[in-house]
DNA sequence: TTGATACTGAACCATACGGTTCAGTGTATA
DNA sequence: TATACACTGAACCGTATGGTTCAGTATCAA
């Protein structure tokens, strides 16, 4: 039985929200408070405090309370190892269909070269 | 009010799970049947059964029944719209942190250049 | 000091998720 | 023909998610 890593299930989670995408886009512009964010997104300011919770927990965003105002900004966190799990697959998909193609393609080649029978 | 596109929440949810994530790679190296994968992941036929859907309505995977048996195998849709959504990411917090760094690298050389006050 | 603003937390709600059991159906094999 | 095997679907279960409302608390501004 196989146990497998979880450490992307929290980011790979974080990103699978439209809205949450939306505001890391956002915030990529210019640092925003709870409330813009809220109107922005159009949601309840509960809401949107939800999020940012989820977006802070998992280390891409985070936020400093001056006054009453909890601004909003990208975290330097990088989303290098999603990015690398995705690359790995690309890698490993590529060779997996390379070495299908091929296979194919030899299957194809000795198929020309061969004598019917009555039986295929 | 902003909406944004969730064309990208089904692979990234799909990905969100470590079984999945593992189930992929399995394939990544050879087919397999659900009875396959159950034993392997530990868990039931049903299960299993249910993350092959998640998997094959995300176009991830494909399957095939012949007799009483069902083979998974890997798809050929690539993930390119999950690893695009990341690389803009990658390239918007570059340039939002270089223009950042940039700032405070003027604010400290503005701040050298000029005589102290009391009140800072 | 009064009122508006910005957030926060608890409680609630409907729905989805990840898993199970159980009762089938269809297929292979002795 | 009987039995085992591989899957399938319905129903259930506990928990998480994405949202809400409502009742606060703290802070700003007139």
């Amino acid at each position: 039985m196989v146990q497998y890593q979880s450490h992307l299930n929290a980011p790979f989670t974080a990103l699978a929200d439209a809205t949450r995408r939306g505001i890391l886009e956002h915030l990529g512009r210019r640092d925003a408070s709870i409330t813009d964010l809220a109107g922005t997104f159009g949601m309840t300011l509960t809401g949107m405090k939800k999020h940012i919770g989820v977006l802070e927990r998992t280390g891409l965003v985070t936020t400093k309370k001056t006054g009453r105002v909890r601004t909003c900004r990208l975290s330097r966190r990088r989303l290098d190892d999603v990015a690398g799990w995705i690359a790995g697959y690309h890698r490993m998909w590529n060779a997996r269909f390379d070495r299908l193609d091929q296979l194919v393609e030899e299957l194809q080649s000795n198929e020309r070269g061969k004598p019917r029978h009555a039986s295929e």
